[in-house]
DNA sequence: ACGAACCGTAAGCTACCACTTACCGTTGCT
DNA sequence: AGCAACGGTAAGTGGTAGCTTACGGTTCGT
């Protein structure tokens, strides 16, 4: 399992998936997310050790507080995964309508002038 | 929840991101996926189910066989609502940094005029 | 009409995931 | 030193996601 789609699959909680929202608008704590979000304090630091273990978020410890944040270059990779998924999608497509053309000429193999 | 996140925590689970990336290079049959899956027939369909719920697959019917590929539309829905998060998070981290020599104005808070 | 190939769905089971409460360590303030 | 605020982790529980087997329906060939 390559690091893209272990990050895709960290995503996959939609409480990540607010947990990311929120912390790409500015980079929070865990009380503050929790005070946000409906679930436990506990909870987020446990959703947030995944999202940190697959380093979709980066931490810093601020005072007695511990700022979670968003790596830009993490999410990066994830979109480029998926851009992956979607170009070979799109040449397979492209190739497909080829194959139909080639098919309509065996079909008919009158010369279409 | 958007439909873009719905299609993200669709993709959340690994052998659903398999069977996208399989589908992605060329249209394939529920049986022909089982076959290169470690899984079941009836697993593939249901999480084919799940992926057509969500718009991420298209289905056609060609014989008795039933061809499924992928939508590079909803793929690039999926995209651009990681793009967004990705975005933020940028200006976010710029908009910091301007704080931050902010700060350091106030630190010296001599007129900037 | 009969058989074969293909697929969706129901039923049931297991394992894991998300959540809570309880506890403990750390940091900072007075 | 003592207190308060903050947060990570262990333990335990409920729900559900993912899998399998079994069954039924549809389509094509003979």
């Amino acid at each position: 399992m390559t690091n893209a789609s272990a990050m895709l699959t960290a995503l996959g909680d939609p409480t990540r998936q607010s947990i990311i929202d929120a912390l790409s608008r500015e980079p929070l704590a865990v009380g503050e997310l929790a005070r946000v979000l409906p679930i436990s304090r506990p909870a987020v630091s446990q959703h947030l050790k995944v999202l940190k273990d697959v380093g979709l978020v980066l931490d810093r410890q601020e005072g007695t507080r511990r700022l979670y944040r968003v790596d830009p270059d993490a999410l990066a990779q994830v979109r480029e995964h998926l851009d992956g998924f979607w170009a070979r999608s799109l040449t397979a497509f492209a190739q497909r309508t080829r194959s139909e053309e080639e098919n309509d000429d065996q079909d008919d193999p009158g010369d279409p002038s």
